[in-house]
DNA sequence: CCTAAACTGCGAACGTCGTTTGCAGTTTAC
DNA sequence: GTAAACTGCAAACGACGTTCGCAGTTTAGG
């Protein structure tokens, strides 16, 4: 459980075999079907428990805009510290109960957002996917091999000139840009240039917490 | 090849075992490696083929977002024909020849854009990120088993309240605050807000294509 | 205290996967 | 006409997830 967690922080997911995890845990693959009805049960369980680590929820602070990129960006961190938690999510299983209390307060903060409840679903799923992309984008070798500069002439060109690097921001913006254009729609994009960060209603988080 | 295309298609990703699409063309697994280096090359060849299926690109119209959103609207509709696109292009392989022309292509839309290069490399990432995400979001069937109302009050109210069905221009309405957030960064917003649409440098699209 | 039932862990095996290998059959080159 | 090179393929290898049946141990009942 917490030894296969272990097995794919270190080596990836592909080496969570029932076999690996069973010889970490001085037994053999069989008898792990004793505790799992099969590796997809494991598997859960594992992301079950990494969301787990999200408790305790940071303290509201700030606008439910604050709130979410705070909550945003311990999420990051979470599948920066167990980078298999982006591959595993992507499956249709059932939520764990860590999961699911972590959606009921992401909803808790979105609580007096005016926005249709399909609409807060969206958003936080889109949500923790722009969480997953940015939790894989860090070393970007040279995925080019041989480039015509004939036929990619704004690449060749593009690489010729790098540029400064990315500032290192690009994850907060991105996320109010997202957040904001779902659940304020195009209203929502003049509400942030003037810097006014809430509709007309109080948007606090008014004594409860997960 | 193309069989292993219409394979994934109708049977999914998994579906495409070496054996599978050896059967399908009437030879056995093992002399499919006189063609193949490995099954992740086949991916490759699968996944570089699909993504010619964006030819002819989209001719230009409108500004630089206008054009974009237009390339991003026909590649959710390529990864909607192809569910497995998604999960393949995630594996850290290099890009073939169509995947390279239709990313310069990209970089040719951006070319007037003020934008550093690597803001404009993650930009577009992060558009086929976007893409992925809605590509995959369809049947919400009910994923949550047992609701303690105690335990998760915001999630159980918002499903007895589901609201109004989500808008379905959902997804543009994510690209474009995702792009110019990435790319304009917070003057962006204003400009989008005012309905001024590109910086004062003319974005036009000159001649040349991919 | 002894026996019967239930439960535990585990070695072995099954079927499938990606991949390698050696062998026939055929084509090419001298 | 012979030697070299190339082709397709059946068989096999190791690793995977999973199942099964058998020992050893714990529990329940008389």
């Amino acid at each position: 459980m917490t030894a296969a967690i272990a097995l794919a922080d270190a080596e990836g997911l592909p080496a969570v075999s029932m076999r690996a995890v069973a010889s970490a845990l001085d037994t053999t693959a069989g008898s792990l079907y004793r505790y799992l009805s099969s590796r997809d049960d494991l598997l859960d369980l594992m992301t079950d428990h990494a969301v787990g680590e999200l408790k305790p929820y940071p303290r509201p602070a700030g606008d439910w805009l604050d709130q979410l990129q705070a909550l945003a960006t311990q999420q990051l961190e979470l599948h920066r510290r167990h980078r298999w938690l982006g591959e595993v999510i992507q499956r249709p299983t059932a939520a764990g109960p860590q999961t699911l209390s972590w959606f009921d307060h992401c909803l808790g903060i979105l609580r007096e957002v005016p926005a249709p409840t399909t609409a807060k679903f969206e958003a936080i799923a889109l949500m923790t996917g722009t969480v997953v992309l940015f939790s894989r984008a860090q070393p970007t070798g040279q995925p080019f091999a041989a480039l015509d500069p004939a036929r990619h002439p704004h690449l060749t060109a593009a690489l010729a000139n790098p540029g400064p690097p990315p500032k290192d921001d690009l994850f907060a913006r991105a996320l109010r840009a997202l957040l904001t254009g779902l659940l304020l729609g195009e209203r929502g994009q003049e509400a942030v240039a003037e810097g006014v960060h809430a509709p007309d209603r109080a948007v606090g988080h008014r004594g409860q917490a997960g």
